[in-house]
DNA sequence: TCTATTTATCGTAATATTGCAATAAACTAA
DNA sequence: TTAGTTTATTGCAATATTACGATAAATAGA
């Protein structure tokens, strides 16, 4: 079947798992890495630095938009693309509260 | 071609974009939120829980078990499983340190 | 040993993801 | 307008992921 189930889980669970998919793949690390270290970056470098196809970049870029972490701003024929700060900040405090939930638990093992 | 070209990206990239793989499913994030709740879990009880057939749990167990998050003791026909701490803690720090790098950047969006 | 219980594995189907060539679309500048 | 530049979209192929029925494997208890 191929397809995740998301009515069997909570909302936290699938946002959890979106936000993380959009971690999933190293060329988008790389892309938010790069926006970071650059606080803009225009398409075309991000072309360059990676080293994929530029339909390829295209293509991460669209997902890290469609799922608001990103920005871009047409200048010209080039398009400067940039961390949407608020989503980011909210996408890692869902994935810290996430992540530090060891701190809660006390340590039992099997 | 729908195989990811790790060799153009870094090992830390890579390493995030593995430990995200982990956490972009729903069922992931259930199984490992559960293992914390309970700090251990017989594998029926997680199938009882998350409400998926069993042989499905049973691979999401399997992949995180091979990312080496959760290991898995044997206890007469069961098997309980429970969050492997060492290797989440290495887990969470490299993620950290990933989600963290918003601290280091000076906000100048195009 | 035989049966019941529990989990892992196999096999298969459906869907998703990754990657890129070809091409379209949008804009600039001559 | 025309040509050049840059990015998005389309279409397709290869691979990966998700899900589960059927079944195997392992163990406990009668």
């Amino acid at each position: 079947m191929g397809i995740t189930k998301s009515e069997k889980f909570s909302e936290e669970q699938n946002q959890i798992a979106n936000i993380a998919k959009a971690f999933a793949h190293p060329a988008r690390v790389a892309i938010l890495q790069q926006l970071f270290k650059m606080n803009a970056c225009i398409c075309g470098d991000l072309v360059a630095e990676i080293g994929l196809a530029q339909p390829t970049i295209s293509q991460h870029l669209k997902e890290l938009k469609n799922l608001g972490l990103i920005k871009g701003n047409v200048e010209g024929t080039s398009v400067c693309y940039c961390i949407n700060e608020e989503v980011w900040e909210t996408s890692k405090e869902i994935f810290t509260s996430f992540l530090d939930q060891d701190s809660k638990a006390k340590s039992l093992c099997c």
